[in-house]
DNA sequence: TTATATTACTTGTATAGACAAGTGTCAAAT
DNA sequence: ATTTGACACTTGTCTATACAAGTAATATAA
């Protein structure tokens, strides 16, 4: 049974969704949406701050809640962070390519950092291709500790369906860098990299919900093929430019 | 008066930064702070919540809120937003340089999504230098609107600063897009690129409390020189990368 | 007409209490 | 020795209530 706060946000998020409630419209108010849902306005206050950390809506105090004109920008593409996910939503002829699969280790580069005791773990490279464009080229790298007998079926489908459907693992959290980098020359042949030698690097460290690191990723990304969208808060600060 | 739950947020957060808390170990429980502070729970779980979105804790349901490692990471470049921020805290030589600073309007790729009835705009552009190496230009719309007499002296210093400490504006949240995009031959030759002709376009709109736009801001980064770090909930989406 | 209060809304903060659900320990039963 | 159950902890959800503070329209007083 999902919290009822959820429930409403979903519910919440959905009537946004298809306009239901209007950008530049304000939601009834705190009183109102209670009684509606039938529930106290502290569990319709904690629905509404999922709405607003996910940029839908802005909180104005003493006058109500508005309907940001975001979801104009954010929904075609919301919910999509896999490549599999993607190619089923979006009318597109999407492949993946297995270049490698093998058993190794955690790279060193992790390994010194985040003390970890079992390194053994699977390594997979895919290149992604849309309209038989190669787009970008994945590098995973899984600890054999929470995924044991990764098969290069599942590779070639969908990696996080795998873990959180079937294993049953809670993906929680990650962090993020993008770099631009100058690639070697089996990456600029895989992409096709034609003017430039460059790739932009986004480099994910993984961790379920109780804090245990398990995979590592490295995504190197055509340049004229990559976009990044953030909507970022004041104050709760995510995405940071580092000089 | 700033409310309870955000001075117990502070005080929790400098704790963990000066390393009362330390990473790995769990902090004191929901009725024990409760009770230090002299708070309800609730108020405590405000608090809590607080640095759980800002990446510093985990809250592990049945055993308590451990310290995350990504401290180390996030602290040394904390709540440095700006180039002004940034050259005070860290012990580099940053140096700014005004390119150009004159009325326009809002550039209508921006008018035609958002129908603003005041476009009027000053125009700074900026060249930003640390150790005497060009960084990054900072191109900056401003509406009249709401920023009317902007000098170049301000321009020169912090604009952020300007705008919330003297004018009272209240920045709230921003939409971000990273892209990679070639150069012209000005802006090749302003940031000294030898290698490449290509630049990491960073491009924000930012908003006020009231929804109110105001700024729209395009930064033209050195790829060697681009760093970007994000720290993301699985749920709560933030970053998100199109292809 | 203009300024000032009143009033009725809105969201923000804080409290006290209750129960559900997950974790770990330790004792008792098997 | 192993499993089971009770217990004491933890965080998660939800309620009901109260007051503070911001907004906007209206009525009142100057």
């Amino acid at each position: 049974m999902t919290a009822k706060y959820l429930q409403i946000a979903a519910d919440l998020t959905n009537k946004i969704k298809h306009g239901q409630y209007k950008a530049g419209e304000l939601l009834p108010s705190e009183p109102v949406l209670s009684e509606l849902y039938g529930v106290s306005r502290e569990t319709t206050r904690k629905a509404l701050a999922e709405l607003m950390s996910a940029g839908l809506i802005q909180k104005l105090r003493g006058k109500g809640s508005v309907v940001l004109d975001r979801a104009r920008f954010a929904f075609p593409v919301s919910n999509i962070e896999t490549f599999d996910e993607l190619n089923k939503q979006e009318q597109m002829h999407a492949t993946t390519e297995i270049l490698q699969f093998n058993d190794t280790k955690m790279p060193s580069s992790i390994t010194n950092q985040l003390d970890i005791t079992e390194p053994a773990a699977t390594f997979v490279e895919r290149l992604r291709s849309i309209n038989h464009e190669p787009i970008v080229i994945d590098q995973d790298y899984i600890l054999k500790k929470y995924v044991p007998h990764l098969t290069i079926e599942q590779a070639q489908k969908s990696l996080y369906s795998y873990f959180e459907r079937d294993l049953g693992l809670e993906i929680d959290y990650a962090t993020k860098t993008i770099t631009v980098e100058p690639a070697d020359k089996k990456v600029i042949q895989s992409l096709q990299l034609e003017d430039t030698n460059l790739v932009v690097v986004v480099r994910s460290l993984t961790y379920l919900k109780d804090t245990s690191f398990f995979q590592y990723t490295v995504s190197l990304h055509r340049p004229d093929k990559f976009k990044f969208v953030d909507f970022a808060r004041r104050k709760a600060q995510h995405g940071r430019i580092i000089l």
